[in-house]
DNA sequence: TATATTTAAGAATAAAGAGTCTTTAAACTT
DNA sequence: AAGTTTAAAGACTCTTTATTCTTAAATATA
């Protein structure tokens, strides 16, 4: 796989968040339970995300995670790269250490058009972009469910 | 990594075959050597390879693997599937099965795209078209060594 | 026939990723 | 103050991937 499982999770659940109207916290078993994602497993993923400072957190009744105002308008390249690291963009494809124009790999050349290609992608598209999108035409963010369904 | 390791192993030791001339088998133990791989995880991921088609083997002295005629004229994604399959082709970047255009996630169009442009990359990319390169510009296939350090 | 060379096959081990459980700390409610 | 709700932190377990080890089978050579 490309992105990791923490970070597929994590992509779902800001992509929630960014549904949601408001700026209240959302307690992360309410996320859980509506994603259909391990709670303490999606508690891990979206700590990486809250230190660094893409989510805030608050504890006690009424707590939960949100996204922070920086957060609200993020490409998912941030996402990835907090859970994921920059692994994806770098690694070469033969697996050669320092692999670059300098001492390119026969592969080196393909392979860094495809990454950039995913990394436009990444870099152009937004949270809210999507989160809009899932809305407007109830696409699905679980395997059963729409956005819509979760909204209630 | 969207490769498995077996996968980029599997490219190595293919490419290494294609640029060597003539039709002699090679041992599984030169190959693993020269490219600084572990003899036996190399040989099960060739294995595969030989099930396939893709290698012929031949056991006891002189022995070893070498490209099949149709092994020899083969895309990089022929290696990729039998070795990690096509689940990079087909998985949905959110995690949700059976996402297509008939129930897509929000992701999906864009991921779509990307998926097209790896799957067009290795389809038209040969091991032979590789290897000439590698062998003519004396690329890397190991960590410190070029092509041509190898063929010796 | 005996021995060396080589792939094949599968068991065993190690490392990494995924997922669970328990305890602690913060914040609220009564 | 006591109890409840919530995130934080870390230990622990399970699963998958990666890697190593052992034995068997095929082939060649002397």
């Amino acid at each position: 796989m490309l992105l990791s499982k923490s970070c597929v999770y994590g992509l779902r659940a800001t992509l929630y968040l960014a549904s949601k109207k408001g700026d209240q916290f959302m307690p992360i078993r309410q996320l859980s339970d509506r994603l259909e994602i391990s709670f303490h497993f999606l508690t891990k993923i979206l700590q990486q995300l809250t230190s660094r400072g893409l989510l805030e957190s608050y504890k006690g009744p009424n707590g939960g995670v949100r996204l922070t105002r920086s957060g609200r308008n993020i490409s998912l390249m941030e996402i990835v790269m907090a859970i994921d690291g920059d692994d994806m963009l770098t690694e070469c494809a033969l697996g050669l250490p320092g692999c670059g124009v300098m001492k390119p790999c026969p592969i080196h050349e393909k392979w860094a058009e495809i990454r950039e290609s995913i990394k436009q992608m990444l870099e152009s598209t937004t949270l809210a972009e999507l989160a809009k999108k899932g809305k407007d035409f109830d696409l699905r963010i679980t395997a059963e469910g729409g956005f819509n369904d979760l909204l209630s």
